[in-house]
RNA sequence: GGGUGUAUAGCUCAGUUGGUUAGAGCGCUACGUUCACAUCGUAGAGGUCACAAGUUCGAGACUUGUUACACCCACCA
């Protein structure tokens, strides 16, 4: 079916009607299909970054986006087949604070399933979460991404973007689900994969371990507590100063810098916890800093991360007084590691914190500390650093528990020297990457204790007590994936082994989003089913905010399994900023969201604005940006219509060979121009600089409305003259081609209704213009265009200076120009002529050194009737 | 404290390897426009290129330092 039975482009530009055409006209045509018989050298891969579902879709994300779906339809039209998938990343964390938030349900694994249960959404719902069981709760995970990925579709087709939607893919598909876990087989066959017991970083809200990357530290209000400490067998006290007094009854040691003077008597010697009576040793440690708080510190486990660097080295014994809910736990003075010189005391004071959430304790005691004149002096106010869990709201715990590791730290150098392989644009987003990886201190810890997400295809014996060994894991088989390990059964098992003695239990954490996420090019490996798509892809579009996640684990993934780099390279994306130059998120309550943009400027001029702003480079939210975007969208519609309107009176209508027609120096030297503009606009794409592109082609195309246009409009009218029509049809053509990849829809359009269209085909199936082919169609230079300019411009000046229109007749111009360019200009003087209503025998063409337009009398006499 | 980037017109941004009088769009001012387009056109005003020193015949660009802003990392008693 074509594309426009009415050919006819109509008098008024209907933007919603062109959208609308256009989308259903390259669904229906396949438009975008990747071709996989294609070879790999014929094929451009993009590695498409998935947005994140449960996050809300704003302006920022088309900005980036879109200026990938440039390069893509750039490298189509230049030849290659592309391969450009489109995947949602709906599993993981966010999702699940969505679904709790949207549906007012929290999950609880203990519940079995309720099969009547229907998750609803109600905003006056204000009752506490409803609990559910964990397949109701991924049911409900399920129910809300498949409606946000509807909606995230939508916007994506009506920007234009040309994925090819025969390869879409979600992170929680059991496809990719598949493919995560054939990578966790795989890297555990490999040795790279461990689970250990440690102390880890915990987030209390979600209960669950977090990894290094996603950390971040945030300002907050504390106090210092300055606390005193006894010295056994003396009347003497130390001040120690903290942040965390509640970790007083966890406190393994006391320490200060082996130089430090003050403290060099105390070494060797034991301090009494005030409140716990328990005694620790006062050791000298490099790990202390002498001008920091009183140079003395207390080590607990565990108040921060230098705590667990410290304990991991000491040999101590480890008291774990925090719960995996953020509370303190039940523990008991005179038992095991919890020493104490007067455990009655002791757990006087500590019975009323068990239970207590760590601020709470922290009250507390201070509470009993001032009421035994154990305080040097009232709390004093400070803001120091803390480490969050970059979604969560209350401060990270260190707690000890079993958690999968990939292994990283032995593989810092070779990072660094895969890094180096790939090309990074802008170059200077590779000493991001690099930075990242020197800094990299621990192992990936890639399990959480969440519900949505991949599971681990693992499972573990139970001795005859019912005690997991969890040191020989059940590692599925390849063949079984994917798996549920809590629904699905090892091999050699039934479901009555399930939590039986001597039988099994499932792995009950789910894999970090970024495990699976790393896997981008794997899945979609999978999705294409074609050889021809293979490692390394071409480009790796992404932001740069997530070079430390994304990048890196998607590179550390490709290295492990495959030694290979995933992608040649990188293309980072800058942020879209507010006015006042913050970044945009939803968090700041900042956001913009695309639609209603779309719908006011319509989808090319959104894309114009994106496609304006370079690489890497973050840019200040301008609407103004889209509204001059409309503007040149609106005038490659009429430019389009007023060549039409002239192709239809001319002797060239219907004749589509007109490239031999072009003939007049006038228009082979405006050819050439437009020949530069190719030239141009072709290099830059090459590497990658759509923004240049634009530039010159915008450019290019005002002066050909300005000027090419105006100059040659009245000998294209002309019933002898055929060249003028002819160069404006190939004009017209260069132009829509060039301007494809930025503005899709009108340009398709125009190239639909085109009088002298031939082939039923998209525009954007179509090739982008070659140099070679202005051959025979171009003069050697474009002197005689750029001087007829030069001449136009001065007379609109001297009109313009005199107030008056600009069809005021010109009675005398001197023109006076090196011998070479007077018979240059005599070629097109009837053109000049035309364009400045200069009357006949009013040009007197003088010779000089260098050209100047003077003596410029006006008709005044002609000048037309101003309307009242 | 370490790293990276940015600083050019009222605003948003270009400015290639150093080379005439530093550009564009928007905004502002003036004028014009029946003949594709008022989603138009022509012109004008508007800049100590953050600051300082240096290299050079010549610096917006190169070097060093300073300041401001942004992002990343670290510290976080």
């Amino acid at each position: 079916m074509s594309y426009n039975t009415n050919k006819n482009l109509g008098n008024r530009m209907d933007l919603p009607e062109i959208e609308n055409r256009c989308k259903s006209y390259w669904a229906r045509e396949n438009v975008y299909h990747y071709d996989d018989t294609r070879s790999r050298e014929e094929t451009f891969i993009i590695d498409t970054p998935p947005p994140t579902v449960s996050g809300s879709l704003h302006i920022g994300h088309i900005f980036s986006y879109t200026q990938t779906d440039v390069i893509a339809r750039y490298q189509r039209m230049s030849g290659k087949t592309v391969f450009y998938p489109i995947g949602w990343d709906d599993n993981g964390l966010p999702t699940e604070r969505r679904v709790q938030n949207y549906y007012n349900i929290t999950c609880n694994p203990s519940l079995p399933y309720d099969a009547n249960f229907k998750p609803e959404h109600n905003e006056k719902d204000k009752s506490p979460r409803k609990e559910v069981s964990r397949k109701n709760f991924i049911e409900a995970c399920e129910m809300l991404t498949s409606s946000d990925e509807g909606i995230f579709e939508n916007v994506f087709k009506n920007i234009g973007h040309s994925y090819d939607w025969n390869i879409k893919y979600m992170t929680i598909s059991p496809k990719s689900i598949r493919v995560s876990q054939e990578s966790f087989i795989d890297l555990y066959e490999k040795g790279e994969v461990k689970s250990i017991e440690s102390p880890t970083m915990w987030d209390v809200t979600f209960q669950s371990a977090v990894a290094q990357a996603e950390v971040e530290d945030r300002e907050v209000q504390g106090h210092f507590h300055d606390i005193k400490f006894k010295i056994e067998g003396s009347d003497e006290n130390i001040i120690i100063a903290t942040t965390r007094p509640e970790f007083l009854p966890a406190c393994i040691a006391i320490v200060a810098h082996p130089d430090d003077e003050r403290y060099q008597k105390y070494f060797g010697k034991k301090a009494i916890v005030p409140l716990f009576e328990t005694a620790v040793d006062i050791v000298p440690s490099e790990h202390a800093e002498k001008d920091k708080g009183t140079g003395i510190m207390m080590v607990c486990t565990f108040g921060d991360a230098a705590d667990v660097a410290w304990w991991k080295q000491s040999g101590l014994p480890l008291k774990q007084i925090v719960g995996l809910n953020g509370c303190l736990l039940d523990v008991t003075f005179g038992e095991g590691a919890f020493t104490s010189n007067n455990p009655d005391q002791a757990n006087h004071y500590y019975r009323q914190l068990v239970g207590l959430s760590t601020k709470q304790a922290r009250e507390k005691i201070v509470e009993f500390l001032r009421a035994t004149n154990a305080l040097q002096c009232e709390p004093r106010p400070l803001t120091h650093a803390v480490k969050f869990y970059e979604k969560g709201n209350l401060p990270l715990e260190f707690v000890s528990s079993r958690q999968w590791f990939i292994k990283l730290q032995d593989k810092k150098e070779q990072m660094i020297e895969y890094g180096r392989k790939i090309k990074w644009k802008p170059q200077h987003m590779q000493h991001r990457y690099e930075e990242w990886v020197k800094g990299l201190n621990q192992d990936w810890c890639i399990s959480r204790q969440r519900f949505f997400g991949v599971p681990f295809p693992v499972w573990y014996k139970l001795d005859a007590n019912g005690n997991p060994d969890y040191n020989s894991p059940i590692v599925a088989d390849r063949s079984q994936l994917p798996v549920d390990p809590m629904i699905d059964v090892p091999n050699g098992y039934t479901e009555a082994n399930r939590g039986k003695p001597n039988g099994f239990i499932g792995d009950c954490d789910v894999m970090d989003t970024w495990a699976t996420s790393a896997l981008t090019p794997q899945i979609a490996m999978d999705a294409a089913k074609s050889a021809k798509v293979s490692l390394p892809f071409d480009v790796r579009p992404q932001a740069h905010d997530i070079i430390r996640t994304w990048a890196f684990y998607t590179i550390a993934k490709a290295l492990m399994h495959s030694h290979t780099i995933p992608w040649k390279e990188v293309l980072v994306s800058g942020f879209i900023l507010d006015p006042d130059r913050k970044k945009m998120s939803k968090s700041k309550g900042n956001v913009v969201t695309p639609q209603h943009l779309i719908d006011t400027y319509g989808a090319d001029s959104i894309r114009y604005w994106a496609a304006r702003a370079r690489l890497g480079v973050d840019t200040a939210f301008e609407e103004q940006i889209m509204a001059q975007g409309k503007k040149l969208v609106n005038k490659i519609f009429n430019a389009s219509k007023f060549v039409f309107n002239i192709v239809e009176n001319s002797k060239l209508k219907g004749v589509t060979a007109y490239k031999a027609h072009i003939t007049a120096p006038m228009d082979l030297s405006w050819q050439y121009k437009m020949s530069q503009m190719v030239k141009q606009a072709t290099e830059a794409f090459s590497t990658y600089d759509y923004a240049t592109a634009l530039e010159t082609i915008e450019k290019r195309f005002w002066d050909f409305c300005d000027n090419y246009l105006e100059i040659v409009k009245k000998r294209a009218y002309s019933e002898e003259d055929s060249s003028a029509v002819a160069s404006l049809m190939q004009t017209i053509d260069t132009f829509l081609s060039v301007f494809a990849p930025f503005c899709p829809f009108i340009t398709e359009e125009v190239y639909q209704v085109r009088p002298w269209s031939t082939e039923e085909k998209s525009l954007h199936n179509t090739s982008w213009p070659k140099v070679d082919s202005f051959a025979g169609i171009i003069a050697q230079d474009s002197v005689l265009y750029d001087t007829a300019s030069e001449i136009t411009a001065e007379i609109r000046k001297a009109k313009t200076a005199a107030n008056v229109s600009q069809r005021v007749p010109v009675a005398k111009v001197d023109i006076s120009a090196p011998e070479g360019v007077i018979s240059i200009l005599r070629q097109g003087l009837v053109d000049i002529e035309n364009v400045g209503s200069i009357q006949p025998n009013a040009l007197v063409l003088r010779p000089s050194t260098e050209l100047s337009i003077s003596n410029i009398l006006l008709d005044l006499s002609a000048i037309p009737q101003k309307t009242a």
